[in-house]
RNA sequence: GGCUGGGUAGCUCAGCCGGUUAGAGCACGGCACUCAUAAUGCCGGGGUCGCGGGUUCGAGUCCCGCCCCAGCUACCA
């Protein structure tokens, strides 16, 4: 049993829970879940990025304290990865005293391993008074703040640490050329070579103007104690994780799923950091694209508003995992419709795998008082595992996790069973006993078909999968059912029942 | 502006190193069936493969030019 690791990025605690979030949380719990039934020893890691001067701001705009404000978010966040059935075994906080102690292990382990790493600097840039913060170039409107157009910007100079990451352009190169499968999608890699390829500026360190944070270990030369900025706050979560009370967190992570805007972060500072630590790097970084509504992107400045609880509730959270796994490309963008959401629901679950259970477990109630007859394997068998060859291997790593492509191949075993049905024609064969064989063997085939959907569609619909193998009368569960094991499974003797549609048609309400 | 990737049926997309009548799913139309959630199966209509040149016996598939779209072009977590 090997371990696996897995993370997702800590989501910014300056708001709520959003469709964006929900998709990577979704997806990474779905190859989480498919790496427990692949037989790995899977430790999931998820949290919070509680610090920075937005989340003080929003605090004292709201009235609390920062640790209060953070608290009531993550709560809702907790809610919500509850009601979407992530599995995660960790949910890590960045204002926990646990993270705050790692942290500063860890840049303490930087100036003892790398003496130069580190190093002050003066920097000066447009600050905002308005914004509390210092502007970028591409942050102005007219040499002014963008929101804040009535104040002039300051030239503020001041003297922070620096991490030399430009001393290690060459280090970066040479390990993505020896680990190609370091950063997948493969044109997300492209993107970073070529910004590799630019060469690489230092970056700072800490920041005098924030107080919202963990402290920098050392002081600058005027004696001054300052901030640990957020690329040494946030991105040592993933190691800092393994500090917390309980945790088996084991360094390095077998994989970070991450969102694509942020995979320069996790692909070249993340790993220069984790160099002059003298600490292994992650095995892999995988950048998931967005979801999009309306033709605009989720993001954190959400001008897109569409109320996740109320997009759960529709179907239910199982049907809504399926859809965006399904639909959204994992390795790119989607968009998200009501009405792809309901066609997608309507045709492949609810009349696809519902009524495929419907009609086999009808048939096997009717036809064998409810008790599945043994039955030589078939062709359906056959090449239903060569489609779940394919599902493996897009959730094993080896090519990445498009999870889209899974989702597609289980599809294809659906839709050969319904054909079988009409090819086989059960309700003719149990008209004369003399085909009893045949009937027992097209209903035998039948059921290990469903048998196995249910076990690989587990890490999607965990809550569906369960129903399906239940009524299938399977042993134990769907979720503790190893995916070689459904290969080779063999269902006689089983006792199903028919009972409710596992997919109920939807009412025909109108969608808003 | 630069770099990268795209523009193929109403929609979402496959089409590898060029080769018979360009494919799939969904949607649409017709037929069949009744085990099933008015579900399923079969058949069918539908595309000047972004535009214009070129190479070739032959080009969505290679080359050149143009138009359009997307991503990246680092201190926002």
């Amino acid at each position: 049993m090997s371990s696996f690791f897995i993370t997702c990025a800590i989501d910014y605690a300056n708001g709520d829970p959003h469709l964006g979030h929900a998709l990577e949380k979704i997806g990474a719990d779905a190859i989480a879940r498919a790496h427990r039934q692949l037989g790995d020893d899977v430790w999931f890691l998820i949290g919070m990025d509680e610090h920075g001067q937005k989340v003080a701001q929003t605090a004292e705009a709201a009235g609390v304290a920062p640790q209060q404000f953070v608290d009531g978010v993550a709560e809702r966040f907790t809610a919500m990865w509850a009601t979407l059935g992530i599995s995660h075994d960790q949910f890590m906080r960045t204002s926990h005293a646990a993270h705050h102690a790692a942290v500063t292990a860890l840049l303490e382990r930087i100036f003892a391993e790398t003496p130069d790493a580190f190093y002050e600097r003066s920097y000066t840039g447009e600050y905002c008074v308005g914004c509390e913060s210092f502007k970028q170039a591409a942050d102005l409107h007219e040499g002014r703040c963008a929101l804040h157009p009535t104040r002039t910007l300051e030239a503020v100079t001041e003297r922070n640490w620096f991490f030399r990451l430009s001393a290690y352009t060459e280090r970066l190169k040479a390990h993505f050329a020896a680990h190609p499968e370091f950063l997948q999608p493969a044109h997300r890699r492209n993107e970073i070579l070529s910004l590799l390829e630019q060469g690489l500026e230092d970056i700072s360190a800490s920041r005098a103007r924030i107080a919202w944070g963990v402290p920098f270990p050392r002081p600058i030369s005027t004696g001054e104690t300052q901030t640990t900025y957020v690329w040494f706050d946030a991105l040592p979560n993933y190691w800092t994780a393994q500090f917390f009370p309980g945790s088996r967190a084991p360094w390095p992570a077998s994989v970070h799923v991450v969102g694509k805007d942020i995979t320069r972060f996790h692909t070249v500072i993340w790993p220069a950091m984790l160099m002059a630590a003298g600490l292994p790097l992650p095995a892999q970084v995988w950048a998931h694209g967005f979801i999009t509504l309306g033709g605009e992107r989720f993001s954190k400045s959400a001008g897109v508003k569409l109320e996740l609880s109320e997009a759960i509730a529709r179907l239910g959270p199982d049907a809504f995992r399926y859809y965006l796994l399904r639909d959204i490309p994992f390795d790119g963008d989607g968009a998200f419709s009501w009405e792809r959401f309901e066609a997608v629901y309507t045709a492949e679950l609810a009349n696809g795998l519902g009524n495929l259970a419907s009609r086999t477990t009808a048939m096997v109630e009717k036809y064998c008082d409810g008790v599945v007859p043994a039955g030589a394997r078939t062709a359906e068998d056959a090449a239903d595992l060569a489609d779940y060859a394919e599902a493996r291997a897009a959730l094993d790593g080896s090519n990445g996790y498009p999870l889209h492509e899974a989702l597609a191949a289980i599809v294809r075993t659906i839709g050969r069973a319904n054909q079988a049905i009409q090819d086989a024609k059960p309700w003719v064969l149990a008209k004369d006993p003399a085909n009893r064989p045949e009937l027992e063997r097209v209903l035998a085939s039948l059921v290990r078909q469903l048998a196995r959907q249910a076990v690989y569609l587990a890490p999607f619909m965990p809550g569906k999968a369960e129903a399906l193998w239940t009524a299938l009368g399977g042993p134990g569960t769907a979720a503790a059912t190893a995916f070689a094991t459904a290969d080779a499974l063999d269902c006689t003797g089983w006792r199903v029942t028919k009972g409710e549609g596992l997919f109920p048609r939807p009412e025909p309400t109108t969608a808003p």
